[in-house]
DNA sequence: GCTTTAATGTTAACAAAGTTAACATAAGAA
DNA sequence: TTCTTATGTTAACTTTGTTAACATTAAAGC
């Protein structure tokens, strides 16, 4: 008299695998426990899920949607191409300061191997084209050189990198903000650093 | 008649970890197959560390000094201040593409806990005055202001970041450095660029 | 030299996890 | 109604981390 199809196994597996993440991270998350807390069997996650990793990166598929949802509008908000740039470093580290634990899902080793989960490749690229789309799209409209082309490229690979470093940093916490300053700015001064400048500008 | 005592069990584990870990990452070091490898008991390395976070620290302790070392011996050779921030970015991810599992140890989340391993605090400390000081370090002997302080201490967590994020994307594959270039010369393009300037310099 | 003690090994057990196989039941198609 | 498929369940197997109980060796104290 077990009660047999409650019909909504796979969304309710899907949110509470969500709930540990957030608390716990991606190593904490048991398939087993979370099949206990979820009331079902141990072995029914396997009915949804191609195995942890199929959970995994149902995950991080929904962690890279919406880190591009994100970062795509702050980006269509922002006509002027350098606030832009900037302004999506911050999201981005916002991004990543807000939910450690997916930031590290959908970067970190315990993400499914892209090749496995088409989808989950797909999500990653789509991320990576907002935030290349934003860097180079002024530029874009313009009729380029291939050199201007490439250097375009460079520099949302710079952006980028910029932006994930401090990321990382914070929320690994060898970097920590300052209290007293907003993190948006905090970040914004770190992205517009110029390392090659003088002390006393 | 078993071979008890063989002498240097310790140092042995040690290097075991140190092949597996680079071979397959911190997740496919297990205790049991390390000890089996080692041709040891499966309990025998509890008698010499604690547990699996104790091998790890072991370990990353090692990884951090040899980065250190490394960054230090790039930093001491080179005089101008420019160069040394831009060439010690490059010996920065330089290190992480060559020992991307060392790396990821030292920054990720299976990297055992700081507050429970002194030495292993220590080393990280090390590692990161190194950088501190040759970013900073022409800086440091004239007499600064606050706000220059304050600037050359920004500008290294600038350089700092900028030299992590590339490390990072380049060892998680999101970054392909160009076949026919240099990563030296790839890594100090994308730190130098300025995501200001015009497209066509 | 002999005895005691601490260090170092060993085996055996435990719990937790991922995974799969074998079986049960419900829902829908034929 | 019957057959097939999707979905659940239980029970097993393997691996892993860890600890307890016991064995042996080396070293220290007498």
């Amino acid at each position: 008299m077990g009660k047999y199809h409650h019909g909504d196994v796979r969304n309710v597996l899907l949110e509470k695998a969500e709930t540990i993440l957030t608390k716990e991270g991606p190593t904490g998350l048991s398939l087993r426990r979370l099949a206990r807390m979820t009331g079902v069997s141990e072995a029914a996650p396997y009915r949804h899920f191609d195995g942890k990793d199929g959970i995994l990166a149902a995950v991080a598929i929904a962690a890279f949607e919406r880190f591009a949802d994100q970062l795509e509008a702050v980006a269509d908000t922002i006509a002027n191409h350098e606030e832009r740039i900037m302004k999506l470093g911050a999201a981005y580290v916002g991004f990543a300061v807000e939910h450690p634990q997916h930031f590290r899902l959908i970067f970190g080793r315990e993400r499914p191997p892209l090749d496995q989960y088409p989808e989950l490749r797909e999500a990653a690229d789509n991320a990576f084209d907002v935030l290349q789309r934003a860097v180079t799209s002024v530029d874009r409209k313009a009729n380029m050189t291939l050199t201007e082309a490439a250097t375009a490229y460079n520099r949302a690979l710079a952006a980028w990198s910029r932006a994930h470093g401090i990321a990382m940093l914070v929320i690994d916490g060898m970097i920590v903000p300052p209290a007293d300053q907003d993190l948006g700015s905090f970040v914004l001064g770190l992205l517009e650093e110029d390392l090659n400048a003088p002390l006393n500008a």
